[in-house]
DNA sequence: GGTCGTAGTATCTATGCCGATACAACGCCG
DNA sequence: CGGCGTTGTATCGGCATAGATACTACGACC
């Protein structure tokens, strides 16, 4: 049985929540020019497809210039507007997709002090300052593998030049290489490990192998913690 | 005119799909002791939200310990099976809603080499190392604000120690502080900004305030490329 | 002027999801 | 033994979404 972590991205703009099937619409029209040939390319009915450019045109403004009559009998072009709502759709969705490809790693722990957003989380392998949502006692401190920072424990620890506040030291147990970049498990104390995700040639400067004594760092405003009932 | 990113959670196992909507059924059957009491809560159908229990047992296996007859006419448990489910779901949504929230800096560039996932991107505030989808060529790179780390400048660039690979240097433009949390807005290039997400403390550490030479880093793995068709 | 392919609009129908309802099964309890 | 509150199951009807269909409007081009 294995869980994967899956999303759908929406954008909200006036009313409208655009999701991924409007924004295939819009490339379908981008694409062939019109929304009839449009509609074929998806296998939907015009009428739909025309209403749902209706509705979004109405919270957005103008999405797409038609043109009925004319050479070709018309046509429908996307605006300028519509080309920037999908390129930000595209990017929320890649953001999106990172956090869903992504692993994570997870920290059980307590909240001791707090303050705003912000509070110290009390856990196995130290206190990790993280974001919190309000009210919470018991947590779970998740960071993804894709904000784990990793250096070399020899240098020095620079505590004051860094905006990383969430520093812990640990020995490689084990690398994943892929193409261009390595999947990194860093064990910090017994059982406690952490993930890192880092390119080949950063796991060569570094020159990780198991074994090796290696600090990772994450931010506080990339550790987010969940209430957790039951300890 | 205002977007706002969306998004809705899911969890896939074998075949089921579960979203906020059977979590947050969990936890009602969780708080009150029985289906029917949590069909009320919710204000759906008993009927409906039996055959979701079912539905999602069959996948995941027994999510729940249901009685008929009995104290007080039977009743419906959780397992921890179900706590992990819950619990695991709080974690992706954790992780989605901070992509929501947190604002990203946008760079515009044209693929140069590209290893596997991982290419440089020219651009106007340099080269970056992201990761970028097959075959794209103009591109739009994203950084998460919560992904980016500032240092002292002056510091050594210690180029080779960390596995932080992109490295950025401007001036500090707009601080917005919170109870906890502030946002960095730096001026990389004209026109080209990038924000970080930082605590307060680390605001402090670093003496920041507008026209300071600060050094933006985000590592390759955390920065991601979508396709732009159009220049 | 007729043709053609497009946009625009209205209406009917199929589908799927869900609430509502009704009823059986179960087991303690008075 | 009957009552009660639960789980379990089947069926009906409402509602929203979307496809199917039919028709009008438009304007260049032959």
């Amino acid at each position: 049985m294995t869980i994967e972590k899956e999303y759908s991205t929406k954008l909200s703009i006036d009313g409208v929540t655009v999701d991924r099937r409007d924004v295939e619409m819009l490339a379908a029209i981008d694409r062939r020019g019109s929304m009839h040939a449009a509609a074929d390319d998806l296998g939907r009915s015009y009428a739909r497809l025309q209403n749902r450019v209706v509705e979004i045109e109405e919270a957005v403004g103008p999405i797409t210039e038609r043109r009925r009559g004319g050479p070709g009998g018309g046509g429908t072009e996307l605006t300028e507007t519509a080309r920037d709502l999908c390129r930000q759709f595209d990017r929320h969705d890649a953001e999106l997709d990172g956090v869903a490809r992504v692993t994570e790693s997870v920290f059980s722990g307590t909240v001791r002090e707090r303050t705003g957003e912000l509070a110290t989380v009390d856990s196995a392998v130290g206190s990790i300052l993280a974001l919190v949502p309000d009210g919470a006692s018991e947590v779970q401190v998740s960071v993804r593998s894709d904000a784990v920072v990793l250096t070399d424990p020899d240098e020095t620890p620079r505590a004051d030049g860094t905006s990383l506040r969430n520093r812990f030291t640990g020995t490689v147990d084990r690398l994943e290489s892929g193409d261009a970049i390595t999947r990194v498990t860093v064990e910090l104390e017994a059982d406690r490990p952490i993930q890192a995700l880092i390119t080949n040639a950063s796991a060569d400067r570094l020159t990780l192998e198991p074994g090796r004594s290696i600090a990772a760092s994450f931010k506080a405003t990339a550790a987010r913690a969940i209430a957790v009932d039951s300890p």
